[in-house]
DNA sequence: CCCAGATGTTTGATGTCATCAAGTAACTCG
DNA sequence: CGAGTTACTTGATGACATCAAACATCTGGG
């Protein structure tokens, strides 16, 4: 098995390389949210929007504390590409819902987030199924211990 | 080539899957700087010392302005974490280096990232190998088109 | 039923990071 | 030498991030 052509990489080897393309693509994330006015963060809220979704929901899917998501949600809403709506079982809760324009918005952001990663068409199908199945077991054990 | 058990994922499947490694490293590295009073990018600029490298350096290093790495290197100075030193050819630079307690420091921050990742463990040496050829020639198209 | 505790959201204070515009000092080159 | 470039800093502003505290609402045990 020692005939290809890259040696066994180390450890940290990997991990520098998969943080390189995860800050590049963190990047191009932010460059297409930008080309829109959005900040990488209003980007994120607006990509987890694909239907209704209470304040305390977008925190945990952001992995951060409820009232900075007031903030967030404000200046969205004041742009008019989210609203907030009562949530008809529980008075306490806010639901965020996209507007069409909020969705318009994502959608090419999205679309623009592709385009650039033409990269990923060099890859064949074999090649495709083996490295998603390689970063599959990557993903889980990158949980909280 | 059917048999096997994963089928060929889509594009944004992949770049999903990537998406969500890159977010957990990135949150692994937030958390494990934190253990040590820093900001993430107070840790990746410290990341970057292993010689001296001049403030304008920095700022090409971390992607961002100038004027931002003057706050951000202020803050690790007031901590010991790093010095600005004159550049003896020119006058203008100055260059920043890290203290023993900033090497310190970083070191620790490192170690604990590499901790977390046991899951590079379950990869024997080819799948290492073929995962990080697949990844590389991802990378340089990361780049700016 | 009713009150104690938990939960959802917001506000306010504070700190870090990001930008831009402007200013000062020092280098470089014709 | 003087004009233009470059390195760094300062100041203004805005977006995120945290925490503490207030408020309304839900929930469960007595």
């Amino acid at each position: 098995m020692s005939e290809t052509a890259t040696p066994a990489p180390t450890k940290v080897q990997l991990l520098e390389l998969l943080a390189a393309i995860g800050t590049a693509q963190w990047r191009e994330f932010a460059a297409a949210a930008a080309q829109h006015g959005l900040t990488p963060t209003q980007a994120r809220v607006l990509a987890q929007l694909e239907g209704p979704v209470p304040m305390r929901g977008l925190a945990v899917l952001l992995v951060c504390d409820a009232s900075n998501v007031t903030g967030i949600v404000d200046r969205l809403e004041a742009r008019d590409l989210v609203r907030r709506e009562p949530d008809p079982h529980d008075r306490r809760v806010k639901n965020v819902v996209a507007t069409d324009a909020g969705r318009q918005v994502i959608r090419r952001v999205r679309e623009e987030m592709q385009a650039a990663h033409g990269a990923l068409d060099t890859l064949d199908e074999a090649e495709s199924a083996t490295l998603y199945a390689l970063l599959a077991r990557l993903r889980p054990s990158m949980e909280k211990g």
